[in-house]
DNA sequence: TTGAAAATGAAAACCAGTTTCAGTTACGAG
DNA sequence: CTCGTAACTGAAACTGGTTTTCATTTTCAA
């Protein structure tokens, strides 16, 4: 089953199977928005309030070297995390569309057929050209969402 | 001429034309890379030594609000600007590949005939389902480069 | 069981970015 | 041209996310 895999995974490579590990694994497995370390520490902390926010941090760092878990800036001035969706079967592939006004995230899902076709396409065409080995990537449309739209504001700026 | 024309959109927009940012604009016309607001506060306090760190930060966040610079986040924990391609013509629209590993970044401009009409496909039926205006958008490889590639690290991880 | 390497939590440090505020400047109205 | 005011500026203090340090505790392979 997925879990053990994910430990296993963890084990693998040198890292030790904690309870906090444990239990931030399950939060994010559990989670169908991208949290923030503070967020993680909220939900962490009323199920072992002994845990301490460094240890988010670390964890949230080895999972992203792991490749476990996607890292996001939003431009809130602090990251958003997700397990990857090679550790979770309903965390399908998506883009992201963030409001440049209220900062909201809306999750994208709609692909066009040929999108994976081109991103394949485009990966294989960056390793032959760059040698670079691509392990992910990120799309996001920043713009202005439906409510903001709708909301004027005050300066007539922006 | 392009100088005018960004002056006279700041004009436009009820900001005020100074001499710091005269300076920024400058340097950011000239820096062919994607450089951090404490690196133009190097730049610009060479030019004009009172300048202050406060003032790039509010320059860079009016001439992104105006949608004249682009404002990227490559996972140091600081944002990097760069002029909008409708500001300077050498500027051509690009995405990046960033290295997970030496945090390079390089500029990916290859593109595959179909990107363009695939992206404003997706715009625009992201505006019809979602009611979202999409302003810009960016898209960003993530992996290890060629020379990452070649160097073994240390303890075997990551 | 055990010992060494790894992980932990608290506190302090760090650092990009923001806010405050008193003084200065741009620029349009007159 | 000059004047008034709204906009802008720089210094310093502050904020809040993230990292480092260090003494203590825990994991897990031998």
């Amino acid at each position: 089953m997925k879990t053990s895999f994910s430990y296993e995974g963890i084990k693998k490579k040198g890292y030790k199977v904690t309870r906090q590990r444990e239990i931030i694994l399950d939060i994010l497995r559990k989670a169908n928005v991208h949290l923030s370390a503070d967020e993680i520490y909220i939900k962490a902390k009323s199920r072992s309030p002994g845990i301490g926010l460094t240890t988010i941090y670390r964890t949230l760092e080895m999972l992203y070297n792991l490749g476990y878990v996607n890292k996001y800036d939003f431009g809130e001035g602090r990251a958003r995390y997700e397990l990857n969706d090679t550790m979770v079967e309903t965390c399908k592939h998506h883009h992201h569309l963030v409001c440049l006004r209220c900062n909201r995230v809306i999750d994208y899902t709609d692909f066009v057929p040929q999108e994976t076709e081109l991103i394949t396409k485009t990966i294989s065409g960056i390793s032959r050209k760059y040698g670079f080995k691509v392990q992910t990537h990120i799309i996001q449309f920043y713009g202005i969402c439906k409510e903001c739209q709708k909301r004027k504001n005050k300066n007539g700026r922006l």
